[in-house]
RNA sequence: GGGGAUAUAGCUCAACUGGGAGAGCGCUGCCCUUGCAAGGCAGAGGUUACCGGUUCGAUCCCGGUUAUCUCCA
């Protein structure tokens, strides 16, 4: 049976039975900061679990795409040499919201792989928490099978729970005896050994209790249900199998590594390169198209990490180019067909992993510069050891991978100190665990998510229709405490049951105002707006007069010039976005924004910095747009039907099931939850102010538009006055005058040069002429007056040459400071004069201090009047 | 979030302990050459990332900012 065969299968069976089947959320998850990524199937319903969260149906069927990478539940290092490990895998399950529970799960799971999969009930065991008496009883009932197959384990296997606290229940986990053969020994066996005899196939969750922070359990109202089958798994034990690696869902990749390297595949150790590059290109391909992107921090780094490991094994295949992204094409061909997002973003994705290729060629490529270094040092000191400090600096600083380290030491028989190295290692982990500590606040979270508990209903946001909203005072917060009410003065957070305040999210930032007491006696400044926890808006003020108290009856009003601002910003980043990918291509992609009154930031992927050009284009076609005056619409749609037609989604953004759809005319339309402008005209101009680089990849265009843009313009044109009026010419003219002035500047300044070295040259043979022997040396000392150093050294060099043999002291007055040069000819080294022995001396002589090589040194001090003094100190040393 | 490294001509990189900013490639002009990624000569091109400090003097030492790389979380 065929992968795909299964995937199908299990969505049909669990269709059949009610369930409603929801496509795989991307990898990336959205709107949870806690997961760097997707991990698991219920991962996309977690705020349903936890009934944050409604849906149209109650039982669900999925099939979700996965990436475990460097967590608790999967160790990097593992994937390729076990038959089992991945960074990227599917995952089936199946699930109830407070719908079936523990009977219909067990059911199901046993109907399907005993009916549809037809796998043999005599191998088949099962896993029960040992206090979950009720599990076992069904077990019994629906499989028949025997106590002895049906296993009591403690809670470290089989008790599942979301974190510390939150829902948490027993599970149950179905195995298959995969035979004698698989064995890892005599103390084989479910319990005693973790090897794949007795393997692992679909873990059945009860959620069943909710422990609370004082880590006591009570049972759930309404428990539910959370299953989870490997895809790669299943199509193992069907295809008959030992390995994941050996389905037809990974095989044609490690074939592909075939193909590339003319190498064939083994399935033992020697395999295991082809394993780690089939499965991370997996991994690859599917985070890059859900939007990820290398990066040295976060999901990023993750990403970069599996890339370079993959490119690594693909060194221990002899290939040493960027061949990753060839293989993209494969994932494509075998899974595009369920995941279209893979398809349609291939060349984004083969585009940024050849980018990353090539960096990761040039950062071994220098590493191995520093290696060679390294270890020519150890064998000059006639070592066999390399240091452990110098390997962590290595790949501490230059990132140099350790078995490419470890490589070029055997090849050279030197041997490593790993104890000092994993002593640095150590030191670094613990250093940024407790640099961690104390960065964030969790009591100021903690205190709104009691609000937000405490009002049970979400604050309703009324701001896309009015700029004042009637409303009721429902919670005020003082100095980290609620309290009832406030007095002038006093700094405060405040919850309004409604609001017409715009809380910063996407981007845009929260709206200010004021809040007034319906009678007058009250008012309040609000500063500042945003969400601390979801669903509550908290409004940061300060009483201005009175007393506010809660349940009291208030009015709202935002700032609605400023408003108008922001919306004029917010809406100019649609027109940009649509502008940006028509200039520069659809793998343009916004990956943040910052919206405020007075200017607006727009991050975006792009390889390479813009041109004047482009970005002339990029400006004229957003102001193009603003001039047709685009009317501005809004629906609220489904998410599927948003975007089936075709609206731009944004990474790291939440959606719901229902989301407002913004658009301009036909050319822009994006999911926002932002406010805008009712047409385009009344965005006014628009003009790009910078654009530069935020990330790898990632450019920042910063523009200003409305009446930014107008004070932006008067300001250049207020510059232009003032320059056209300090050079007095017209503005047109003022190009050409700045390179006039610069080209007699340079002219000049050579004149001046010339002067200087003709001025000296005529000098020269007096200043020659000065020369006093000192045993048999000429030794010249001689002050050229109000000069620079450089011509001062122009001199120095016209007297060496032409005295061939002697000292030179020269000194010099410039800007009040006193200037010393002394040259010594060549042929006098060997009789011990050097030069910035000389000059330190004079200088001292005048209170500076200098030095220099031994043929030429300078000096300097603070006092010019000193000069000629201080030279005659060259005489002094010399005797 | 924390640590380390780097930033010099259009590009790739040098410059010893603080004391004349350089090379190769590229560019411009001339010469030579019938063909070429040829040769010769001359030349242009620099706020040594930015800001501040120490010093008689800073590409170099110290502090900060920004950008890039890298490790850890």
């Amino acid at each position: 049976m065929y992968t795909r065969e299964i995937r199908e299968a299990f969505i049909n069976y669990f269709v059949k039975n009610g369930h409603t089947f929801v496509p795989s959320s991307p990898v990336i998850p959205h709107g949870d900061p806690t997961l760097l990524f997707t991990n698991a199937g219920m991962n996309q319903f977690k705020d349903t679990f936890l009934g944050l969260e409604q849906r149209p149906y109650s039982r669900a069927v999925s099939s979700q795409k996965c990436i475990r990478a460097g967590g608790k539940h999967n160790d990097l290092d593992n994937v390729g040499f076990t038959a089992r490990h991945h960074t990227f895998f599917e995952m089936l399950g199946n699930f109830s919201f407070g719908d079936y529970f523990k009977e219909d799960a067990i059911y199901f799971a046993w109907d399907f792989l005993t009916g549809i999969m037809q796998l043999p009930k005599d191998k088949l065991y099962v896993t029960i928490f040992r206090e979950d008496d009720e599990a076992g009883a069904i077990w019994k009932k629906v499989s028949g099978l025997p106590s002895s197959r049906i296993i009591k384990m403690g809670e470290k296997d089989n008790f599942w729970s979301m974190g510390d606290t939150g829902p948490c229940g027993p599970c149950s986990e179905i195995l298959i005896d995969q035979g004698e053969s698989f064995s890892c020994g005599s103390k084989c066996g479910i319990s005693t050994c973790d090897c794949d005899r007795y393997l692992e196939l679909w873990n059945l969750v009860f959620m069943q209790f909710n422990r609370d922070a004082g880590a006591t359990v009570t049972p759930l109202p309404k428990p539910s249900i959370d299953t989870g089958m490997g895809l790669e798994r299943i199509s193992a034990i069907m295809q008959g199998v030992a390995s994941n690696y050996d389905t037809d869902a990974i095989m044609p990749i490690i074939n592909a590594v075939e193909r590339f390297t003319g190498i064939a595949y083994s399935e033992g150790h020697n395999g295991a390169p082809f394993r780690v590059i089939a499965d991370h290109v997996r991994s690859l391909t599917f985070a890059l198209a859900d939007g990820a992107y290398p990066s040295n921090e976060g999901r990023g780094y993750v990403l970069r990490k599996i890339l370079r490991r993959a490119y690594r094994f693909g060194l221990k295949l002899n290939i040493d180019q960027p061949f990753i992204h060839k293989l993209v094409g494969e994932v494509c061909a075998l899974m595009g067909y369920v995941y279209h997002e893979i398809e349609a973003k291939r060349n984004e994705i083969e585009h940024i992993i050849h980018n990353e290729e090539v960096r990761f060629k040039d950062t071994i490529s220098e590493g191995m510069k520093r290696i060679e270094e390294v270890i020519s040092d150890v064998k000059h000191k006639n070592s066999s050891i390399i240091s452990g400090s110098e390997v962590f600096k290595l790949y501490d600083t230059y990132g140099i991978p350790l078995d490419i380290i470890e490589d070029a030491a055997r090849d050279e028989r030197l041997s490593i100190d790993m104890d000092q190295f994993n002593t640095f290692m150590n030191q670094q982990r613990v250093m940024a665990r407790s640099a961690q500590k104390g960065t964030v606040s969790s009591s100021d979270v903690s205190i709104y998510q009691s609000v937000a508990d405490m009002l049970g209903k979400p604050t309703i946001f009324t701001g896309y229709e009015t700029d004042t909203q009637k409303t009721t005072v429902t919670a005020i917060i003082l100095n980290g405490n609620i309290v009832d009410s406030a007095e002038s003065g006093a700094d405060i957070d405040i919850v309004l049951r409604e609001t017409p305040f715009y809380a910063e999210s996407g981007g845009q930032v929260g709206d200010t105002g004021t809040i007034t007491s319906n009678d007058g006696s009250v008012e309040i400044a609000t500063t500042d707006t945003f969400y601390p926890v979801e669903n509550l808006i908290i409004h940061k003020a300060k009483v201005i007069k009175g007393v506010v108290k809660k349940g009291a009856d208030v009015t709202a009003a935002i700032d609605s010039l400023r408003r108008n601002e922001i919306r004029k910003h917010h809406s100019a980043t649609h027109l940009l976005h649509y502008a940006l990918r028509s200039v520069l291509g659809s793998h343009v992609r916004q990956s943040g924004s910052m919206v405020e009154p007075d200017r607006f930031r727009f991050d975006f992927t792009h390889f390479a910095g813009l041109d004047d050009e482009q970005t002339m284009q990029i400006m004229k076609i957003v102001n193009d747009l603003i001039q047709q005056d685009l009317q501005q619409k809004t629906e609220i749609k489904d998410i599927k039907d948003a975007k089936k037609d075709g609206a731009t989604a944004l990474f790291g953004e939440k959606y719901g099931e229902k989301v407002r759809v913004v658009s301009f005319g036909n050319v822009s339309k994006e999911l926002c939850g932002g406010t805008h402008v009712n047409a385009s005209g009344q965005i006014g101009f628009m003009t790009i102010v910078n654009e530069g680089s935020v990330a790898t990849g990632i450019r920042r265009i910063e523009a200003v538009c409305g009446k930014s843009a107008e004070q932006y313009f008067f300001n250049n044109r207020q510059l232009v006055k003032n320059i056209s009026s300090l050079l007095r010419v017209s503005p047109k003219e003022i190009l050409g005058k700045i390179e006039k002035l610069l080209n007699d500047k340079k002219s000049m300044e050579k004149q001046i040069q010339e002067l200087h070295a003709r001025q000296g040259s005529d000098s020269i043979s007096h200043i020659i002429d000065s020369a006093k022997p000192v045993h048999g040396i000429p030794v010249i000392a001689h002050n050229c007056g109000e000069i620079n150093k450089d011509a001062l050294r122009a001199i120095g060099d016209k007297v060496r040459d032409k005295l061939q043999s002697g000292i030179i002291a020269l000194g010099a007055s410039s800007d009040g400071k006193a200037l010393f040069l002394v040259m010594v000819t060549k042929d006098l080294f060997d009789q011990g004069y050097h030069a910035g022995n000389l000059v330190k001396k004079i200088a001292q002589a005048a209170g500076g201090n200098g030095g220099g090589r031994q043929d030429m040194a300078q000096a300097g001090a603070n006092d010019s009047s000193k000069v000629d003094e201080a030279l005659q100190e060259i005489f002094a040393v010399l005797k």
